[in-house]
DNA sequence: CTCATGATTCAACGGTCGTTGAATTAGGTG
DNA sequence: CACCTAATTCAACGACCGTTGAATCATGAG
């Protein structure tokens, strides 16, 4: 039996919920159920809003993650572009060093994005696959450019498959990110940021030690990731 | 309106179906769709039986998948324990080239339970996180002990944090198994097949230039992971 | 043959999901 | 004030999900 309608006020609520907000709220719940498991009822109830204003704001919920990574790529590209510049004399760990900053900085703190990126390219729907391999490449070119550059200035050992390079370096760094915390108080006793900030640093002497012509001189200092010098 | 009972057999098909097809058509389908997109009417599908079969095998879904790890792990366990025996003189770095071959012959074929394991892991249920980072574990201790080993004879250099390195190798080469092949006809115009190939063999040379005592000598020759001598 | 038992299917339950159309309200404009 | 438009909600649809209980069949033992 239909209950009679209801009396409770149907217009909008006091506070008005716009499109970013309801990107704010999609990637909370992202983050924490993947985007599969995410459910616009769980991304409306996070922004205090009704499941069916999303679909006032975007055409679906695929709509919604593109415009998502369309919010969140492009800084990191542009960062990435500005310190691969030729121009930069700087020795070329030192710029590596910046790249895991950079990422660090603008996908850290937000394991929803990257583990959904990931996902996506192993086994999602075609068409976002393709489009996040297209941003993922104007990223990667970028870190290309900077270790041939390295090649060319003779700090990288010739004869290094600069793509591959760039896979170990930016997979390995995303799985410190994402998984190196989550295993960290078990293995390695320590505390997920302090696993991270190890990891990181580990990561980058092994990584320079493996591609560099000289491998055995030691290295200029790294600044710490949350001082000031590592926000370029 | 309730039609009439259908007039269809309800008995046992011709081919039976038992455990462990059930878990073989699990396989497939976790590694399709994933464990939450997947459901157990595609799996039931892919093993050609009912839904409702899979309750006589298995108490639950997560039980099914339970059941899977316990039939996928224990080999790759035995075969790293027999490789991480003291008594084995043979030059690390071959030692760990060996490690690459367990894990893609046990697991190379496999994508889903790999991206499931590791999906798991960084967002799983409580209990299957426990129980998953239980068996890796186990195989992390080998790979420790391994490099470990190296460090005594002198071949890896000390001040390696062998936990952190033992992380770095199998994490790394896990993503060389599962986003190397989905992106490297587009990044790096070669096959996924190649791609793995070429991929191992980098990375095990790059990794083994960061983590030896004397980064310059050249590597012993690495056999093929399809040659026979690969397989132990 | 009879019958017990294990294997399998059917149909349904309650739940959640993405999505939609109509109803409703707030705020700005005349 | 009246009116229009943009923003928001409600209620529902159909689909699929994991799970269950009862019914059915196959098979082997006595």
């Amino acid at each position: 039996m239909p209950r009679p309608p209801s009396n409770r006020p149907r217009g909008p609520k006091p506070q008005r919920v716009d499109a970013d907000q309801l990107l704010d709220a999609a990637q909370e719940v992202f983050a924490r159920e993947g985007l599969r498991a995410a459910s616009l009822r769980a991304i409306a109830r996070q922004a205090g809003c009704d499941p069916a204003l999303i679909y006032y704001h975007f055409d679906s919920k695929e709509a919604m993650f593109t415009a998502l990574l369309d919010r969140r790529f492009p800084p990191v590209i542009r960062e990435l572009t500005h310190l691969a510049d030729p121009s930069d004399a700087r020795p070329t760990v030192l710029r590596l060093w910046e790249v895991l900053g950079i990422y660090h900085r603008h996908l850290g703190g937000d394991p929803g994005i990257r583990s959904l990126v990931r996902g996506e390219i192993v086994r999602g729907t075609e068409g976002i696959q393709e489009l996040i391999q297209g941003r993922m490449a104007a990223a990667a070119t970028q870190v290309r450019n900077l270790l041939e550059q390295g090649i060319a200035r003779g700090e990288v050992r010739p004869g290094l498959h600069p793509l591959l390079a760039t896979f170990f370096f930016v997979k390995l760094h995303l799985e410190i990110l994402d998984v190196l915390p989550m295993v960290a108080p078990r293995f390695l006793n320590i505390s997920p940021e302090a696993a991270v900030r190890e990891g990181e640093r580990g990561w980058l002497e092994l990584f320079w030690r493996g591609i560099a012509a000289d491998p055995l001189a030691p290295l200029p200092p790294l600044p710490d990731s949350g001082s000031k010098e590592f926000r370029p």
